[in-house]
DNA sequence: TGCAAATAGTAGGAAGTCCGACTATCTTAT
DNA sequence: ATAAGATAGTCGGACTTCCTACTATTTGCA
């Protein structure tokens, strides 16, 4: 048994065998599904000793990084690219782990704030210390790698230009 | 509002506040975790009008290539670098629409073999033109592009050497 | 031979994602 | 002024993924 086969080099010799002319996009489609899964995986071991899954982690920043610790979860929602039904699950999550707490917004009687908590500040500082010990998982590439990757994903993304 | 504003762009601009040394590997990092959301809802789409997802559709590729249309279930677990709870996930539901049948091994009563269907065999040709049609949600990018994404995606996944 | 370890698959359960539908509220255009 | 449309958030349901067992079988070593 071949220890380090690739299965995606394996279905892209399929694909080049039936429909040449579609089997980078396929491999480089597979290649991404992969890789998030592996990337999620690093990352969520890495954030499990703190009751934090990426997802979570990820909201946590952000309202972090705000000037008051607050964000409505709209605006969570567009910066964390997912469903508005998602970000209440996520802010359901913390809210209830005591990491933040859901207020409502002054004038905008529609929205809703979610604000960081003390302890959630203090759990997001511990829990980046963590992730960077594993740079979510790719430590293993060199800074251009990177910014290559970043570039071309910005191509997937549509935002060439 | 900013129309084109890139929420990647922003974390990655707050993490090189705080933590330069870390800020590229968060944003190839979350990079991908975008990416494959877009494919996958991409690939979805296109599946959806013969009733497909993109994880059952490329278990059932995986089938139609093989010389007598068979493979064990943890093989294809392999291959698809998934859980075995996924496959058998999977396969109740390929068999459940007739796409795929449950067989046992010849020789290893352990082991059981998914084998696909007429039906399965048809319906795998008419959902590959229509993911063909999209190209996977990647259709802009250009074939260098895609070689590139593959290439660093290998060095992602501990493949480069 | 014969027992421990590895392998194959499944059940149950937790998470996360999305979609469709629905209520509430605000905005806009007539 | 008001009716239509947009926006915000939530609920329920479907799906996928994983993990932790657990059973059944096979393999391999002693």
């Amino acid at each position: 048994m071949d220890d380090d086969f690739d299965p995606i080099a394996e279905a892209k010799a399929n694909w080049d065998k039936r429909w040449p002319e579609h089997s980078t996009y396929m491999a480089a489609a597979t290649s991404i599904m992969r890789a998030q899964q592996l990337i999620l995986k690093a990352a969520d071991d890495s954030l499990k000793p703190y009751g934090l899954t990426f997802a979570r982690y990820e909201a946590l920043m952000l309202l972090s990084f705000t000037k008051k610790g607050e964000l409505p979860l709209s605006k969570l929602g567009q910066r964390l690219m997912i469903h508005p039904t998602s970000v209440t699950n996520i802010i359901d999550k913390l809210t209830s782990d005591g990491l933040v707490e859901r207020i409502s917004h002054p004038t905008d009687r529609r929205t809703t704030l979610a604000r960081i908590t003390d302890l959630g500040t203090k759990l997001a500082q511990e829990a980046t210390k963590a992730i960077h010990d594993v740079d979510f998982g790719i430590g293993h590439l060199k800074e251009n790698q990177n910014l290559e990757l970043i570039k071309l994903i910005n191509a997937v993304r549509g935002l060439s230009k």
